[in-house]
DNA sequence: GCCACACATAGACATATGTCAATGTTTATT
DNA sequence: AATAAACATTGACATATGTCTATGTGTGGC
């Protein structure tokens, strides 16, 4: 780090990423889309919710960024954003060093 | 993988740990505890809240195991809990390495 | 024992969240 | 254009969440 640089992270960017997680169905959601493109109705056969319900995820996990969203067809198309998730998995390997390094 | 081998992930752990950090004021204090074991009153002086909110705060850390806490005379200490951080840092490594094979 | 300090707990409150049933919208097929 | 399929939106609801003030609890110094 650079003397006398001001590092003030997005605490409120992580938070945002993360409360779009802070849901189980929303993290086996985002853990079969890392293997896979997949159409909401691939992904509601492996839920026991309503469809609407898995709107409202989706929707969640569209907006926070984790996720893009095309359509194809009469489908919607859901995958993982790399950029987003690098944000995430960048915060926790930062973490973990710091303990090592430090502590 | 082994073959036949039944990978039920635990979906209800990681979302009580993301749940954990689905909080502006919950990161930033979990980044803070990677550099240093620090006390309640050191973390307090670093937010515009009160102290039963801190307190609030410390408590949801503590139960969702990410943060373990210890009493040393008046002060109450907190440190970020190894085993923990690398169930979650290992939850998004494998997802960023399952993105970067498979896709 | 009394006091001050550090922290926890209780109660109250406004807002956010996750879920559903009902309905709307978009697309492709015929 | 009528229909069906896939998905989104709306409205309602119960519960969870984050914050405060007020008060309780534990610790060490005098």
């Amino acid at each position: 780090m650079e003397s006398g640089e001001k590092v003030e992270k997005d605490y409120r960017r992580y938070a945002l990423l993360l409360k779009a997680l802070a849901d189980e169905t929303r993290v086996k959601i985002l853990d079969m889309l890392s293997h896979n493109e997949l159409c909401a109705c691939n992904i509601l056969a492996e839920f026991n919710i309503t469809q609407p319900t898995l709107s409202y995820h989706m929707k969640i996990l569209s907006e926070s960024g984790l996720v893009d969203s095309r359509r194809d067809g009469v489908w919607m198309k859901y995958a993982v954003n790399r950029n987003n998730l690098e944000v995430v998995k960048k915060l926790f390997d930062n973490i973990a060093n710091n303990i090592a390094n430090v502590k």
